[in-house]
DNA sequence: CGTTAAGCAATTTTT
DNA sequence: TTGCTTAACG
């Protein structure tokens, strides 16, 4: 492909951005205007045109599935082999390093990945050993405190408390703290600050990477936190350059850490960095997108921009007023089997998980096959990570997480007081739980059951490590599987979920050994598999077959496009939510809406309902202020 | 040890 | 109302 092709099939803002000299450079890509596009063109255009060699660049992003698109997409345009290109999602990178640096990073070279889950259970032993009341110190607001910190580069002792409950949340950081350390975990907020450190605090490492990565890219770049900020900033230096792809007003993860004032600090620490606005969308039509200029323009806190598109105006935008909950799902299930198209064509969103049963009903009704986005994906199924455990078990005996995990699952009769007794000695001697549990059988502390119990769970896992050492990695899965005891517990288990987990369990082995197959090269392709476990957990979703009508949050439509959208529960309280009412929070559920509202190529059907079934009471409901902020001469009220 | 009743909270979730 | 956790019981 010469360098001309390559530029063909972009418009002027695209080209610009794609074409721009050597420099930082923003571009504020609105919804549905070739972000992505921009973002692979650009990589691309520079290794063309030898103003970068693959190995001189780095591109970010927030999730695997764009990471992923990202690299697929540069390859499709450069048809050449991009040795040393770095692609990955900030948490991927961060690891990346950390692996390769460990010894600097002050880590063990087998450390471990904890998802939130393990995050959680691990806080909740903390407090509790703290003696700390874990009703009001609980697991979930530990973990938001210390990953709110971590992503604000704060580790415990740089944490200032001058309240009794921040004191006693700060002991439970410097615990936890503790913990990872010395069973060798690291959290996920932890792999970017750890990755950070370890640059800031090796000058001649961060002079190697700063003068190796000289371009970095990064997608999405309203949605980075303070952490990320401070890493791209270490990593770019004095001369790298920076190229960043975003839109302020899909910012939607604010309550996660996200810093839409980044942008404002990246233009203030680089006064000669250009921005390119994308305006132009290839997406939805003339309403729709009038619709979602209209409702955005709302808010106060905005660079500002208008899409438009070359497309025609386009159906007007529905929209219903519902009864109950009941009235809307079958509005919506009616318009569904109206529809002459593919069902994969057409999206439900809403505001909270909860409201996908009500439209679940409706579909199922009237024979509509649907697929809902959310709940566990593969690699965070209970039988997924007890099996994992075990293999984390074997290969590091020390993990406390793990042991905790399987020694009493299978059931097999250790209970909380055994348990009780090893977490103390643990405790007292600093030693991990394995060590404690060898400790009291070795010393007969304990009664002669559970001294057989938990005797034959040593032996079970010392075996194990023994035997299973130089098998495959499928091998090893299939030889844990059996050992453990777990098949056999899903076999006799008369529970209708039980035979999904052994399936479940059959696709973990598979799944390791299309693993090990793609990874040929590696060398320790356990703690690989582990680390992608942690990393990738799987897509988040059900059902299989492609003709399906998708059910999912408006927050995880972001990125996605649809022919027909609706977007349901468009009610105060609902949507705006109760709990983002101030004017802060709320900018941040209109950019929600305006998401939502964009996703939609061709037809948008928002609804609302006068009354709703909420936690056992039925409230009267308010029309959302969005649905106002729509004008009236886009809008179509449909009658019943 | 496993089962059951009571108590309690109840957005959104890229890694 | 549901779903989850924990204390109490068999």
């Amino acid at each position: 492909m010469t360098q001309s092709n390559l530029l063909n099939t972009l418009n002027k803002a695209q080209r610009d951005a794609v074409t721009a000299p050597l420099g930082h450079l923003m571009i504020l890509a609105g919804a549905g205007s070739g972000k992505t596009k921009v973002l692979t063109n650009r990589i691309a255009w520079l290794i063309k045109t030898g103003q970068a060699k693959s190995n001189q660049i780095l591109a970010v992003t927030f999730t695997n599935k764009a990471a992923n698109e990202m690299r697929e997409r540069i390859n499709v345009l450069l048809k050449e082999p991009t040795p040393g290109l770095w692609v990955g999602t900030f948490h991927g990178i961060a690891h990346r390093l950390l692996r390769i640096h460990w010894e600097a990073a002050q880590l063990p070279q087998n450390f471990q990945i904890m998802d939130s889950e393990d995050q959680k259970r691990l806080l909740k032993q903390v407090i509790r050993s703290l003696e700390m009341d874990d009703k009001v110190f609980t697991p979930r607001k530990a973990a938001h405190f210390i990953n709110a910190r971590k992503d604000q580069a704060l580790r415990a002792k740089d944490v200032v408390a001058d309240d009794n409950y921040s004191n006693k949340m700060l002991k439970i950081y410097y615990a936890y703290e503790n913990a990872c350390q010395t069973s060798g975990i690291v959290d996920f907020a932890e792999l970017l600050l750890r990755s950070y450190e370890l640059l800031r605090d090796n000058p001649i490492l961060l002079e190697q990477y700063q003068s190796r990565f000289e371009h970095l890219h990064v997608d999405e770049f309203q949605d980075t936190n303070t952490i990320q900020y401070q890493w791209l900033a270490l990593l770019l230096g004095k001369f790298g350059k920076l190229f960043v792809v975003f839109d302020d007003d899909q910012s939607i993860y604010g309550w996660r850490g996200a810093k839409i004032e980044n942008i404002q600090h990246l233009q203030n620490q680089f006064d000669n960095i250009s921005l390119i606005r994308l305006e132009q969308n290839y997406r939805s039509t003339g309403n729709i997108l009038n619709a979602a200029n209209a409702l955005i323009a709302r808010n106060q806190d905005r660079l500002g921009k208008e899409l438009w598109t070359k497309d025609h105006a386009g159906e007007p935008i529905f929209i219903f007023k519902a009864y109950n909950e009941t009235d809307e799902a079958q509005y919506v299930a009616n318009r569904i089997r109206a529809w002459r198209g593919r069902r994969q064509d057409i999206a439900i969103l809403y505001r909270t998980t909860a409201q996908s049963r009500v439209f679940e009903e409706s579909l199922l009704q009237k024979g509509i096959p649907y697929r809902i986005y959310g709940g566990l994906r593969f690699y965070e199924r209970l039988e997924i990570k007890d099996t994992l455990a075990y293999l984390r078990l074997v290969q590091h005996p020390h993990d406390n997480g793990a042991f905790e995990r399987v020694l009493n699952t299978p059931k097999r009769g250790i209970g909380l007081k055994t348990l009780g007794m090893i977490r103390e000695l643990a405790n007292q001697q600093t030693m991990s739980l394995w060590q404690a549990a060898q400790h009291l059988i070795a010393t007969k502390q304990l009664k002669a059951r559970a001294a057989s119990s938990l005797f034959k769970f040593l032996d079970l896992i010392e075996q194990l490590s023994r035997k299973v050492t130089d098998l495959s990695l499928d091998k090893k899965i299939e030889r844990v599987k059996i050992a453990s005891g777990l098949i056999e517990h899903y076999k006799k288990d008369t529970k209708q979920d039980a035979q999904r987990r052994l399936e479940n369990l059959e696709e973990l082995t598979n799944a390791a050994r299309q693993f090990e197959e793609n990874n040929q090269n590696v060398t320790d392709i356990l703690t690989a598999f582990l680390d992608h476990a942690a990393l990738e957990a799987g897509e988040r979703q059900s059902g299989k077959s492609n003709d399906n009508v998708q059910l999912m949050t408006l927050h995880s439509a972001k990125g996605l496009e649809f022919k027909v959208v609706f977007i349901c529960g468009l009610e105060e309280g609902l949507f705006p939510h109760q709990n983002s009412l101030d004017e802060l929070q709320l900018e941040e559920e209109r950019r929600l809406c305006y998401v939502g509202i964009t996703r939609a190529r061709n037809h948008l059907h928002l609804s609302h309902s006068e009354t709703r079934y909420r936690y056992g009471t039925r409230d009267v409901c308010k029309p959302s202020r969005f649905l106002k902020e729509i004008p009236k001469e886009l809008v179509k009220l449909i009658l019943k």
